[in-house]
DNA sequence: AATTTTCATTGAAACGTTTCAATGAAATGT
DNA sequence: ACATTTCATTGAAACGTTTCAATGAAAATT
């Protein structure tokens, strides 16, 4: 691979010269710049961004570190994250981890955005710095260096619940996800909070343990049906495959939905809208959450341009696997 | 941000016995291990990858470049390739570029996968070597250093035309995508190669353009219906997205799919079931097609492990948009 | 006891850049 | 014609590692 030093012989000029001809500097004369991107060209000259990189100490990267990719969750969130980046003069390398995270240690980026639980507090505590702020968005960490951009789950759950109880329901079940995620136990926290407020109370043999897949809804449903006697008239779940999987769990015993059970999900992916029953969700606008994320990041990093404290949107959509009466959507 | 010198002085020993400690070298006593780890855990110190990869000349880590994050396609195959790189004790960064592909350019990977238009033929061209191979998914390039890793699209459009024919149809119109995409556009020539095979003609009034997106396919056959007077009896699209479309366009016009008009998707989107009628599409093994695509990369990066010549599964799914008599799923 | 071998440690060069400070030529001002 | 300023170019140090070759002490062999 030709070098600088390459180009600067080839060229008849120091390797100085070189390199302030491929940053534009405007000291250098029309005539060497000519030369001296001949002669990279022919050379196939391409720069060593890790030279670049340990002379300047910046990197112009920033990295997203989430868990995996799977779930119909990410691309969203990502094009959100990646406009902004675009922006503001960086890339971004989007990076899955489970045990050594070695792109986030070893100093590849300025900063980092994070959805992965396989990275503990501690270690995200001990990272951050002035030099190197990280956002994340799968806890709540009190560190001056992490800033935190969490979706107002609570603030969904409130609105599931008030439905629900609108339309009726008195004893409301909960298919809770992996216990590691964040967002879902948040979720669940704010439905617990939310039927208190409410004057209910939650039978915590109504609360039912999946993870966040249709299957594993679909098998935690039917256990629950074939071990207990009565149920609840309406199940809240924490996310919408989830749901779904329920669903199907309940319509194979042979009960009608939502008559016999109502459901909502939570996030409003594609398939909600055409699933049958259509779903009742939480419709969350993950691009705008990707894009405060990225934005704050970058106020941290360059410390300009505050940046306007904003909520997530988040919104009730009430459709027909929650709706005894009128049938819409 | 303390560097190995830092934590060489603290420790009382050289900067060189740091790294061997560092890297694990056998000859390092217990005692001066521990003594630099201490000093090291103290001092919060970080290797510089940067540096690392600036004198080892290489990086350990591949690159995956898309266009962008937008469409439900990725996961799979993002998650097909990363499982595999685990494997073989690399990294994956996955960066969306549209114009500088710097993280390409700048030698911060060892290899890389293409999936983005944006890239032009003769910038991997110029770029591939013995040092930094390249795995391509969207073009068709001859370059010792370049493999390709193409899905069967002719093969899945000769499903789809045998599948149509034998319901009975005779003219059929297509759904293209944009034409910069190449897996669109060899569907369209196995569409007609496949139509040629059975001895039908192909109008080119018939084929609709549109870009991939599903209101993109709606709008595209309102004006096609408004337009035209008569119409084929089936349409293939590219992808599943804009035969949704289309068939809304087609029910918002009083007609019934597959009644009037049969449709057939591509790529088999979870959606693709539950969409109402149930799409009929060609199911594209996407996990399995960023496994093989990873597998080449290393195949060609170590020069060991034979990778066998496999060909990405596909398979038509015949449903409720294409079938006239039978209703099933 | 003298020689060789093994072993832990170290100094220093190298990787490919950037950028400060120095150089000297040309242009400007007197 | 001389002093000054401006300008294009350059040498060299530095960024944080790795690793070769050298060092000298301890262990093993004679």
């Amino acid at each position: 691979m030709a070098t600088l030093k390459d180009v600067a012989k080839k060229a008849g000029v120091s390797v100085a010269t070189t390199s302030y001809v491929m940053n534009g500097s405007k000291l250098i004369t029309e005539e060497t710049k000519e030369k001296v991107l001949a002669a990279a060209k022919e050379l196939g000259y391409r720069p060593n961004g890790n030279a670049k990189n340990l002379k300047k100490n910046k990197t112009h990267i920033i990295g997203f570190f989430l868990s995996g990719f799977t779930g119909p969750f990410f691309n969203e969130l990502l094009e959100g994250i990646q406009v902004t980046v675009i922006k503001n003069g960086y890339e971004m390398v989007v990076c899955a981890s489970d045990d050594k995270h070695r792109l986030l240690l070893e100093q590849y980026v300025d900063g980092a955005i994070i959805l992965n639980y396989h990275i503990a507090d501690e270690l995200l505590d001990s990272l951050a710095s002035e030099k190197f702020p990280l956002v994340v968005l799968d806890r709540d960490l009190e560190n001056p260096h992490i800033s935190q951009v969490l979706l107002p789950n609570k603030h969904g759950m409130k609105q599931v619940v008030d439905h629900l109880v609108e339309e009726g329901h008195q004893r409301i079940g909960f298919i809770a996800g992996s216990e590691e995620s964040f967002d879902g136990e948040s979720r669940l926290e704010g439905f617990k909070e939310s039927l208190a407020t409410r004057g209910l109370s939650f039978d915590k043999k109504d609360l039912l343990r999946a993870d966040f897949t249709e299957i594993s809804g679909l098998l935690c449903m039917k256990e629950y049906l074939d071990k207990e006697a009565d149920y609840p008239t309406a199940f809240v779940s924490a996310n919408d495959e989830m749901a779904m999987g329920a669903i199907k769990a309940v319509q194979q015993k042979g009960m009608k939905v939502p008559e016999d059970i109502a459901f909502t999900g939570f996030d409003d992916i594609d398939l909600s809208r055409y699933f049958h029953p259509s779903l009742s969700t939480v419709c969350v606008q993950k691009k705008q959450w990707g894009r405060i994320a990225a934005e704050t990041l970058f106020h941290m990093l360059e410390k300009k341009h505050a940046v306007a404290e904003e909520e997530i949107t988040i919104e009730f959509i009430p459709r027909e696997s929650s709706l005894k009466g009128v049938m819409r959507d």
